[in-house]
DNA sequence: ATCGTTGCAAATGTTTTGCATGTCA
DNA sequence: TGACATGCAAAACATTTGCAACGAT
């Protein structure tokens, strides 16, 4: 019933990418750091493993400012935003509880409800703007 | 030398549908509610101009949840977020003073330079909710 | 032997672009 | 007229999916 998660090479090879990254990549970012590897995984099972991965709350996924998705392991499981860098990838994780609140804050004064927010950080850090 | 921009019948349809619109609408919502007024206009021709309006400031855009770009006519020219309704897209402009300030100073704590942030609350709205 | 997984190719869906034609100024 | 604008079809992208073959348990 319950569906049976397999330890098969591809998932253990994605896994461990992630494990190696230190800031956030693209599917084909990592598809290629398969390949430089020497494993050789497609493409649409790194979009599906990452993707179970997500679900899994193991990774996190945010949008980048051209429209594509970039994943990094999951540091904190808790909520938190991302200072991101736009060259590198590099992530910090932020916890932003002042900000939550002024989201909650703003939607109810305008009578929203299921407020979900979307909060990043994009820069250049000390490294990349050397 | 500085390109001229022309008035035309497509480009003022757009605009106009713009201006009726209450919320946030993707170029394909815009390119049938142009054709529901009779006004044939080409899809790219949508998208050339509602890009031309964001280079403008004329016009917000963001990326929704799925990735699909959404626009909506300026309010307000200063720098501002939004609360958008995901059913409906209404939206309203918020000013941020507080969040700015403090996107800024994380970002600073880090060494990261040039930044940019990027701050959208979703929620469903009160009329939406009723 | 199952039944989740994979790989590939093809499909999707949004947005962009090449280019010949149209048209505003 | 002449530069910008348009329309269409095709291209470009990231991402998803159908399906037969594969392999972990």
């Amino acid at each position: 019933m319950v569906d049976v998660i397999r330890n098969t090479r591809q998932r253990r090879a994605v896994s461990a990418v992630l494990d190696d990254l230190e800031g956030f990549a693209s599917a084909q970012q990592i598809h290629t750091a398969l390949e430089r590897r020497g494993e050789k995984v497609g493409l649409s099972t790194v979009y599906r493993n990452l993707q179970a991965l997500v679900d899994a709350e193991a990774v996190d996924a945010l949008r980048g400012d051209d429209g594509e998705v970039l994943y990094r392991r999951c540091v904190d499981a808790e909520h938190h935003h991302h200072l991101v860098c736009r060259r590198c990838g590099a992530a910090v994780e932020v916890s932003g509880s002042a900000v939550e609140a002024w989201a909650g804050g703003v939607a109810a004064d305008h009578g929203f409800v299921d407020v979900e927010h979307t909060i990043e950080i994009f820069g250049t850090c000390a490294d990349c703007a050397a």
